[in-house]
RNA sequence: GCGAGCGUGGCGGAAUUGGUAGACGCACUGGACUUAAAAUCCAGAGACCUUUGGUCGUGGGGGUUCGAGUCCCCCCGCUCGCACCA
């Protein structure tokens, strides 16, 4: 056998596979259904390492579950839509939709070359007409159902660019490319209604048993969701915007007695009212504005407040009063952007009071605690106990107390239990040329009027111009005129485009049905869905993933399927890592451009010393980035995809090492040899029954065993040790007999099907060279025989009051009496007995021997 | 601040319900082969000691147990998520 020829070897395969049409999903097969899924690559122009990662644990999965005799689903596509083609096209004059078609097909030339195992014929994109008209079509019956709806909000507006920005392109309060400062504008934008799934979204969360646990966590938290009342006080006199009454929401209705002060946020109705007439007003709500919410502004600001005068009725306490003030620590985007403050009982009411000298009352008093002694100066009490200085709630708890407080306001009609969740609604309006166009035309005397069905899609003009400042879509001649649909008179069209992860929402049911005319049939999203496992980076655990969920919700709605969760199983998989590297004058280096220098490291062409800094995730800014493509060409796809499985657990950050690859490339060539040996293509005789030639038999079918078990639960780098295990076991077997030779063949073969999953084609090649003139792609998982995976004798560890002292070879399942006589006599346990009898023996079948002296 | 997760050799990482800590790999050391190197193969390897044996050892300290990486309590450190959420 000739040296292992990686690219040769991997075009021959990838061929063969794509000759045989080996990973098209089945139609009305019998088989149980698998879908696996990876998350759909953005269209930048090259596959980076994160890709390869993820793809190879995809494949992985793939290959085991088609090995297992499912009907497998893995397609691959492409989020095509978005910002950096619209750069390219401002930057290098070349059209969006051209950019974006030559960067997928590089990629997917990458990705072939990988020897992936997706059924191409289901390949998308979601920039052409073919997939985003289903999604105008979705948008439709949303707003029919009342899901989509158009309101003004605020938004990150570049006064150069004259666009809007997505908050991770502000830095530093300015524009990322213009470098303007940022304004904040109101502008009317469409909003999805994924509040209205807020409840039913958070409760099947826990459903998503096969979700990691991080991720479940981050979208509750996300949710937000807050038990408590809404209460009104009512305005001692009427107050400026006609203002009688003030709503209020809190968590805590049981501290109502404890109230010393009402706060409105700087923007409320009221606080906007006042600055009309009160000079002082407007000043600090301005103030207010432009402190900003960034992290380090809130940290750092101290509770400040304006006193408006004006006063509210206490909704339960005849006869109290209290103050409003205008705070900058309330937001007008939580609740209902006013609060009351109970000092005693909050952190941020009880700075306040104190920097304005208000009243501070407590009313929960910690069990154990004399109410005489009990006084709140720095620190709220935040904690259980009983309520007190209350009324009629004095020493309730405070669950009861919250209760009761609620059956009061019901009863006094100043308020009610409520729900507040943290979760706003999805606004999926942007000012951008590439985007799905919103199938919306707005006439003067009809209003916002659909694009009749007849009429979509709506496509984007290719004819456009990227020189003018602004949106393309509106800056074009004549794309955005048209007839009102309703009356004929002249109108305008929508100009904005969908937020980019509106296409990512179903993609997933696109490709189930990738070529059906209403975007996919309910009979094959039945059949297929939900993907049983996704897998991608954990960056997406929040937008991606919520959208989706809500979208096949709102999906459910109009009618186009009958389930909740796209997702059954997720998994999230870490970054890949790699040395960073700078110069002498602190400018980063790839790491192609350095070399070794003993102990330390040297410019590759200059020999300018070098320092070798963190690992860090890769990042083109840091340079610590190094191409699959220059990866696959030096070793192949195959060392590539094993080292990704190798080491580290999936779901763990990895750090990518040249001696990493070197090692999976030498494991490779091994394999190779080892299936290339002609004395096993000569074995032929029976399997040895005992000896060292059955042991090996035995290792063999543990290998089967173990590997499938580690890879049902995504252990890879287990299932990677495996692999080397077995491959020791066939070199450890020194017997040169007939019998030898059957066995160390069967367990070369059974490494050869068990290394597939991972390292597909040079699998075939060993596959074809054992003298098989089949597939290993469409070959069924090989079967571990139980009665041979369990070793006849085991060697237990003897300890002697709880320290490992000896080890004795035992027959498996021995009994008490035997384990127990064996540990007696071994030396390790005579050299502690002396002679005498043991207090106490203890026996774990099969696992320790413990004696008590 | 709140919430979650994690600390195991030089490194990545293994270790069912508490039961022989360090599987497997990387790096390393020695040997074989070679004029030599690479590649390959064989062997070794947690630390320390008075080395047929012993002591220590899973971030630190305590506890439960015949027995603790694993369970309980208290600290220390790191990572991630959310963050003036009423």
């Amino acid at each position: 056998m000739d040296q292992y020829d990686a690219s040769a070897i991997e075009a021959k395969w990838q061929a063969r596979w794509n000759d045989g049409d080996c990973f098209a999903a089945e139609t009305g097969s019998d088989k149980p259904k698998y879908y696996v899924l990876e998350m759909f690559p953005y269209p930048s122009g090259r596959i980076h390492m994160g890709h390869v990662r993820n793809y190879a644990l995809g494949d992985v999965v793939a290959r085991y579950r088609r090995a297992r005799g499912f009907n497998v689903l893995h397609p691959m596509g492409w989020d095509a839509f978005g910002l950096p083609a619209e750069n390219a096209a401002m930057e290098r004059g070349v059209h969006p939709g051209q950019w974006t078609t030559e960067n997928i097909s590089a990629m997917r030339t990458q990705l072939r070359g990988m020897g992936l195992s997706y059924d191409w014929d289901r390949e998308l994109a979601t920039c052409t007409p073919d997939y985003y008209r289903h999604e105008q079509r979705m948008f439709l019956k949303f707003l029919e159902k009342g899901l989509a709806y158009r309101k003004e909000s605020w938004v990150n507006w570049d006064p150069v660019e004259n666009t809007v920005l997505a908050n991770e392109q502000v830095v530093d309060g300015r524009g990322w490319r213009s470098g303007a400062a940022v304004e904040r504008r109101r502008l009317s934008q469409w909003f999805l209604k994924i509040t209205d799934f807020a409840d039913e979204l958070l409760a099947a969360i826990e459903t998503l048993d096969r979700w990691p646990d991080r991720v479940r966590l981050m979208q509750q938290n996300w949710i937000g969701r807050s038990e408590g009342a809404r209460v009104r006080f009512d305005m001692t006199a009427l107050a400026p915007g006609g203002t009688e009454s003030i709503e209020v929401f809190t968590t805590r209705p049981d501290t109502l007695h404890g109230a010393s002060f009402l706060a409105v946020a700087a923007n409320h109705p009221l606080a906007l009212a006042l600055a009309e007439t009160d000079t002082d007003a407007a000043a600090f709500n301005a103030e207010c504005a432009k402190l900003g919410t960034s992290e380090a502004a809130v940290e750092t600001a101290e509770k400040r407040g304006h006193n408006t005068g004006l006063e509210v009725r206490h909704p339960l306490v005849e006869s109290a009063t209290l103050p409003v003030y205008i705070a900058n620590f309330v937001l007008m985007e939580y609740g209902t952007g006013a609060i009351f403050g109970c000092p005693a009982h909050d952190q941020r009411d009880l700075d306040f009071a104190n920097a304005y000298g208000l009243p501070v009352i407590p009313v929960v008093l910690p069990d154990d605690t004399d109410p005489r002694e009990f006084t709140v100066t720095d620190t709220a009490y935040t904690g259980p106990g009983r309520l007190f200085n209350s009324g009629d709630w004095d020493g309730l708890d405070v669950e009861s107390g919250k209760r009761a407080a609620i059956t009061a306001l019901e009863g006094a009609a100043a308020g009610s239990g409520e729900v507040t969740f943290r979760l706003r609604d999805w606004g999926v309006s942007r000012q951008r040329y590439w985007g799905c166009p919103i199938p919306i035309i707005h006439c003067d005397d009809c209003g916002m009027v659909p694009v009749p069905e007849s009429d979509l899609p709506v496509e984007l003009p290719e004819d456009v111009n990227f020189e003018a400042a602004g949106n393309p879509l509106s800056n074009h001649p004549t794309w955005k005129h048209v007839s009102c649909p309703c009356c004929g008179k002249d109108a305008t069209r929508e100009q904005d485009t969908f937020d980019t992860f509106f296409e990512s929402s179903w993609y997933f049911l696109r490709f189930v049905d990738p070529h059906h005319e209403d975007g996919f049939s309910p009979e094959a999203a039945a059949y297929w869905m939900p993907v049983d496992q996704y897998i991608g980076g954990v960056e997406h655990a929040v937008l991606h993933l919520l959208y989706s969920r809500f979208f096949t919700r709102a999906l459910r709605e109009t009618g186009y399927l009958d389930f909740d969760e796209p997702f059954a199983g997720l998994m999230t998989q870490g970054m890949v890592c790699h040395q960073t590297f700078r110069d002498g004058d602190g400018k980063w280096l790839f790491p192609t451009e350095v070399e070794r220098d003993g102990e330390s490291w040297r410019h590759l062409e200059t020999g300018a010393p070098v320092t070798a800094g963190r690992i860090e995730k890769m990042s083109k800014s840091k340079r610590n980035v190094i191409d699959p493509e220059l990866i696959i060409s030096t070793y192949g796809a195959d060392t590539a995809r094993l080292f990704m499985l190798s080491d580290s657990p999936p779901e763990r950050d990895m750090e990518w090492t040249e001696s990493g690859v070197e090692g999976a490339s030498r494991f490779l060539k091994r394999l190779y040899r080892m299936a290339g040996d002609p004395s096993l293509a000569a074995a032929s005789g029976p399997l040895p029954a005992e000896g060292a030639g059955a042991e090996l038999v035995r290792a063999a079918h543990r290998a089967i065993m173990a590997m499938s078990e580690d890879i049902e639960a995504f252990r890879f780098n287990k299932a990677v040790a495996q692999l080397y295990t077995l491959a020791n076991a066939v070199g450890d077997l020194r017997e040169q007999s007939p019998e030898a030779a059957s066995a160390r063949r069967f367990a070369v073969e059974t490494l050869t099907r068990l290394l597939a999953p991972m390292a597909p084609h040079i699998a075939e090649e060993m596959w074809e060279a054992l003298g098989h003139d089949t597939m290993l792609a469409t070959s069924a998982w090989p079967d571990a025989d139980p009665s041979l995976v369990t070793e006849s004798s085991i060697e237990i560890g003897v300890q002697v009051n709880g320290k490992l002292r000896d080890t004795v070879s035992l027959p498996r399942d021995a009994d008490e009496d035997q384990a127990r006589a064996a540990a007696l006599a071994s030396a390790g346990v005579l050299r502690y007995l002396d002679g005498s009898e043991p207090k106490k023996v203890i026996v774990v079948k099969n696992r320790i021997i413990n004696v008590v002296v």
